[in-house]
DNA sequence: CGACGGTTTGAGTCCGGTCAATTGTCGTGG
DNA sequence: CCACGACAATTGACCGGACTCAAACCGTCG
């Protein structure tokens, strides 16, 4: 889910980074845990000892259902789709995961899902042991992941609303709003959506085929409630109307 | 989600209950945070120090949609709905609660689902500003919210691949398979389930509808995986066919 | 026993899936 | 710079599973 901007914690706490490497990484743990607000200098150095770089390529699977969950991961830049497989081969992605998002809370000792980058995607990495060691040092950190996975809960239900009881436009629409969302509180232009996957990926989101997915954008386009920029790029044109679709006003 | 039995530590550390009553909640604190394993006294303690009881008559909603949020919820006995209302009316449940089971993590400050009495309900109540002041001091109790939320949110996941990509065959013999499953850790028959909520119920959380729902238990009994007794007992008849079935091998 | 709500069953429709062909996009190499 | 290949996206024709509408059948409880 999303997470608050510029940890200003961070800046004033730790010394100038060495580099823009760190830097980046150097972020990302105060983006994965302390959502906006300022978390204590002692935390964060904390996190800062144990967190690992991983670079990923898009294309690249980097959780496997199944496996061992020794991880706990953080996207600093790039995109990120989750999901689940069935036998058969049926997928169902789960999330989209973009620079600020967390991944592998479960305190599963498996992961229940698997997770692709989309593009090339920068993480960091917390081993969970000493992260869970980590936690019983400093509760507040709890408290942010527990914040985190009940906003992570939320959006769960959310989308089990649409998946159940949404047509496809319904679900299309809603889809693209809450990307555009998502893209203003990363700090773009709320009206301006970039698609990083694929008609697939969004079909096997929105529990639709490509196809399906493909007429929707056209009508929608046809209908003048949004303008399409090749397949990668949307912009929400009317987005009142837009809005109500959602809902099922028409 | 299913939570595990009998906490030893809670007839260790408290004297005998005056009542049935305060016998059936004292054990609802322990079940809903101590998971099994055994908690620290002092927290059980702290813990039945702000819980209240609360009985709720069948069909009566005890928990609104939008309205702040309150309270936390344990259930003692009997089940629960949860569910969320679209504008128009259509409903999608997101879960069923029984004996055991909390509801109430999500740590907005409005309730984001509504819940409604499956049948006569005892449940548990913290008052959420006194459970958070709680968790300040027993962070213990935090790690134990924190994992039910892992795994809450590991159902979830599985939920959405049901609702997404699941045959309305394949969406039945899940949730059969999964009530039995529920059934059997709190430690009833894993083979008879009974049913406490309504076709339409199952329908809306399946993301079906009730002549659906009604279907498909026919063609199963017809043949011969289940066994219906009225509308609300089923008999898995046979178990390995059904979790072939749930899967999709044919 | 009768009434009411829930359930089952039936007939017909439609939304979204399937299969197939075409068009578009982008990266590569001539 | 353009031609090519590979893959993604779109479009079209058709199909079928689940929905809709409607009627009959319980079961439970006054």
């Amino acid at each position: 889910m999303s997470l608050a901007i510029a940890p200003i914690a961070a800046s004033r706490h730790f010394a100038p980074p060495v580099n823009a490497e760190a830097h980046a990484c150097h972020h990302c743990a105060a983006r994965a845990l302390s959502i906006c607000s300022a978390m204590p200098s002692q935390e964060l150095g904390a996190l800062a000892l144990i967190r690992q770089r991983q670079k990923v390529e898009a294309g690249e699977t980097f959780v496997d259902e199944g496996e061992a969950a020794t991880h706990f991961f953080n996207v600093t830049s790039g995109s990120v789709k989750v999901y689940k497989l069935m036998a058969d081969g049926r997928r169902q992605i789960t999330g989209f995961l973009f620079a600020g998002d967390f991944l592998g809370l479960a305190f599963n000792d498996n992961y229940t899902y698997s997770a692709e980058a989309l593009t090339p995607v920068n993480l960091c990495r917390f081993p969970r042991r000493q992260l869970e060691r980590l936690l019983e040092r400093f509760p507040s950190v709890e408290r942010k992941l527990l914040t985190l996975a009940s906003n992570e809960l939320a959006a769960a239900q959310e989308q089990m609303l649409l998946l159940g009881r949404k047509s496809a436009q319904e679900k299309i629409v809603s889809f693209i709003l809450s990307l555009g969302r998502r893209a203003a509180t990363i700090g773009g232009d709320g009206d301006l959506v970039h698609l990083t996957m694929t008609r697939s990926d969004i079909a096997d989101y929105l529990g639709l085929t490509t196809e399906t997915v493909s007429r929707a954008f056209t009508l929608l386009r046809s209908r003048g409630f949004i303008e399409l920029d090749g397949a990668s790029k949307v912009l929400i044109a009317d987005r009142e109307a837009l809005e109500d679709l959602a809902e099922g006003d028409a």
